[in-house]
DNA sequence: TTATCATATGAATATATGAACATATGAGTA
DNA sequence: TACTCATATGTTCATATATTCATATGATAA
């Protein structure tokens, strides 16, 4: 058997799951979206609800939204004239609350 | 009681810990150093075995290292010659290892 | 149908980041 | 001690990213 520290076996990441990855975390890696998706937890927001909430330019705010929506993080349903936005990835969220309280308690 | 949409009772995450969990995120949203941690999962590796295996530059290899040293991501002991690089962070690993497979199977 | 309001988009800019090269450092060993 | 080798560091460059301002879009309500 062949030692494990020079395993000619070793197997790397396909290139499309190492952007998936990176792509989910670089979602999570910046504090205007980590705040964004931290509301999120509350509930529904509208974008001006974010904004103010957050105090965030609207326009700022709308382009996070786009971004955690490319990305199927989050989810919207238009309500009259507001557009209400969701959680939409639970294995994301999850991930996001375990750091943040791993954080919190060191 | 108070609608939750409209909830002033909010707490937003303080700056310190938005600060550790967007660092955190960082570190996994690089595929260069998602390539080094996954490889990390496999043992222990000098810079060296590190740059042969990911066909890497060393002196980028080291700087990667660095950064995941600085949060104390990796850890290290001297052999000899050479420095070994190790995982150092059960929580963040196990989050990557995660995310990993829930790219896989989608 | 038109006006209005909420949101989205485009362009510009400042800053952050990743990778490369050249070179410094410093522990091990001859 | 002096040399060598593995690793670390400083600098530079190209690219990516976050934010802002100005404006477009488009659905709703008058």
């Amino acid at each position: 058997m062949v030692e494990e520290l020079n395993n000619p076996e070793y197997k790397e990441l396909d290139e499309e799951t190492l952007f998936i990855v990176s792509q989910t975390f670089k979602a999570l890696a910046d504090p205007t979206r980590i705040r964004i998706l931290h509301l999120l937890f509350e509930g529904e927001f509208s974008v001006n609800d974010i904004s103010e909430t957050l105090q965030l330019r609207q326009s700022n705010v709308s382009h996070q939204l786009r971004f955690l929506k490319n990305l199927r993080l989050v989810k919207y349903r238009r309500d009259g004239k507001s557009i209400y936005y969701s959680q939409d990835d639970e294995h994301v969220m999850h991930i996001l609350q375990q750091t943040i309280n791993h954080a919190l308690h060191y």
